[in-house]
DNA sequence: TTTAGCACTCGCAATCTTAGAGTGCTAAAC
DNA sequence: GTTTAGCACTCTAAGATTGCGAGTGCTAAA
């Protein structure tokens, strides 16, 4: 069935994504003949269009209109036609000035999907895995509330904080938690989260008899901030801007589309599954129309990429648009964008 | 030129919005006047209708259409005409079910918001202003980082954590901070967040000369925490949910609306500003229309209230809504939730 | 394999029509 | 003076009709 695609159907798709993206008008045969530069009249390109068709990669929306490129048609457009223009000069400066290296994770999180929303037009987007795997814990300080509970701060790495309210079994005062805190910052304090996490079970297992009370219950509670969070495999910090701009683009002027997207933007679950998805992947990933499985974002696109300091990733950013958006530009952004992060982030180490 | 309008008039008045809200249809002289209960014909109806026109209450979309509450009319509908419906025991049952008096305060305001979006199937709002009177001071803690730098952690009434990162004129050493920590918690902690301020401006005033270099230092340090946020009278914590619910209107269905609607969300800025006027204010608040002054609030309006402590006012909570929304109902649910607010609070002080 | 030619299909926009709803006005009735 | 009935008038929303333009698919010839 899926025969080979002949170098001039190609090409001719390649135009013909060229042309929808710019205009989005369905492209005629006549239209596409002129442009494509080959020396072809448009009863050929006519034929070329009903194999293009047969293999899915191009629709029309109705009998007499001209043809646009499915999502299977993206798909091939992204993977081995595009080509990329790479980035001016000047736009690259500007998103240097942009990344302060001071401020929290999260500043700098705001700062990077901002400045993607602005260059590309469109939404972007910025994942902080909260486990991610070069954090590593500075400070454990515990404060006594009402009731049996207490209330925790962590601090991580340099400038993250994190704070957790934990139940245990009877009141502690003060000076009992800060015995605790004490010896917790001894254990742990300047490991990696993984580390540490290894470390409390680690203990828990070993401690059964003869070890100190104190020791025992301070254990107990930090098993409660660090291990439980990682079955939880649930809120990474998630950053996401400009998500109204896309409110300005035709495919999306279906407001019931609209709002189911909206509102995955608010449940932030949907679409953190799906950017987990690309922590492995290399470089940029796209993912088009509902190819990801999610019925939502059915007109959009996403472009991705990862985030790494030493060989190892960090996070994900990228943007989010219509499936019809200049590919040829906003890969080479995400992808600067990526490295740049990358860079900031190795020199804050 | 305001005569007084007659209570036959005012009747109608208020039969009309009642029906406009219910149908969102504008409302003809024949159905009028079948439905106000009063024993006139359709032509009678006519000339009220004609005179409330004269007085801005109502208007017509075009000459052959019935009539339309304008924001007077609804104006002079919730502030003379309206009557409430209280709410079902079940109801409250069910609120007073979801106000969990444990985690932080931002878990309790996005429960409420949540619960007010619910019940109203419109979008729920709760404003905690930061600098909120009864909060005080619990604990201070410093941690040096890289660069002159030093990361600030508060702990404010019971479970709110605030961390900022402040800037100092040279290097400190965990112990030098601890020693500032410890004078600073001794001075202020326990005190209310307004009180601190007093005292720090106080403590610098006095503390020119003869004092210790390092109390010096603390207070310095302290008066960038606590003095400044003052002035920059900005981001309170404010949560909304629901947003997107306001997508199903159908006076919300012009996308620019919309998105100019969604952006003043997101900037926050706005609504706040919009919010704080509503702080003095007793009881339920309702802005209608462009009545706030915000082009973007057009066709929407907001129920308000604000919720309180031992007669202090602590923050607003509320609704916002298309202006033809049902007042009747959305009014008592949001008056009862913030007495509920008000009730937690003041018991788990 | 490519091209020209041609009949055919379809959507879109403009125009017209009709039905229904509701008004404003006037003159009579209470 | 207020209320009512009657009537002409206005306006919209929803169909129906039309013409145009764009673009296709097919066929037969180059």
């Amino acid at each position: 069935m899926a025969e080979e695609i002949g170098d001039r159907a190609q090409h001719l798709l390649k135009v013909l994504v060229e042309s929808y993206i710019r205009s989005g008008q369905p492209v005629g045969s006549r239209a596409l003949a002129r442009d494509s530069g080959l020396d072809v009249s448009a009863a050929t390109v006519r034929n070329a269009m009903a194999d293009l068709e047969e293999l899915g990669m191009v629709s029309s929306p109705h009998t007499s209109a001209g043809r646009v490129p499915t999502n299977r048609g993206y798909r091939m457009f992204v993977d081995s036609l595009l080509t990329v223009k790479p980035l001016s000069e000047r736009e690259i400066i500007t998103l240097s000035g942009q990344l302060g290296v001071d401020g929290s994770n999260q500043e700098l999180a705001t700062s990077v999907s901002d400045y993607l929303a602005g260059m590309t037009e469109m939404a972007g987007m910025v994942m902080i895995p909260r486990t991610a795997k070069r954090s590593s814990l500075r400070h454990i300080e515990f404060m006594p509330l009402s009731g049996r509970r207490i209330l925790a701060i962590l601090v991580i790495n340099e400038k993250d904080v994190q704070n957790t309210v934990i139940k245990v079994d009877r009141q502690y005062t003060s000076a009992e938690l800060q015995q605790a805190a004490n010896f917790l910052n001894n254990e742990l304090a300047g490991h990696e989260l993984f580390d540490v996490r290894h470390r409390i079970l680690k203990e828990l297992r070993e401690t059964k008899d003869g070890m100190e009370q104190m020791m025992h219950q301070a254990i107990s509670m930090a098993e409660q901030l660090f291990v439980k969070p990682e079955s939880e495999a649930d809120s990474d910090d998630f950053v996401l801007s400009g998500q109204t701009r896309l409110m300005g683009f035709d495919e999306l002027s279906n407001i019931e589309k609209l709002r189911g997207l909206f509102e995955a933007f608010n449940e932030k679950q949907q679409i953190l599954q799906l950017l987990d998805r690309c922590l492995d992947g290399d470089g940029v990933q796209i993912f088009i129309g509902e190819e990801s499985g999610y019925g939502v974002l059915d007109e959009c696109s996403m472009v991705t990429s990862s985030y790494q300091v030493d060989g190892e990733v960090l996070g994900i950013l990228g943007v989010i648009g219509p499936t019809r958006m200049a590919y040829e530009r906003v890969i080479p952004i995400v992808d600067i964008t990526a490295k740049m992060v990358s860079a900031a982030l190795a020199q804050s180490k």
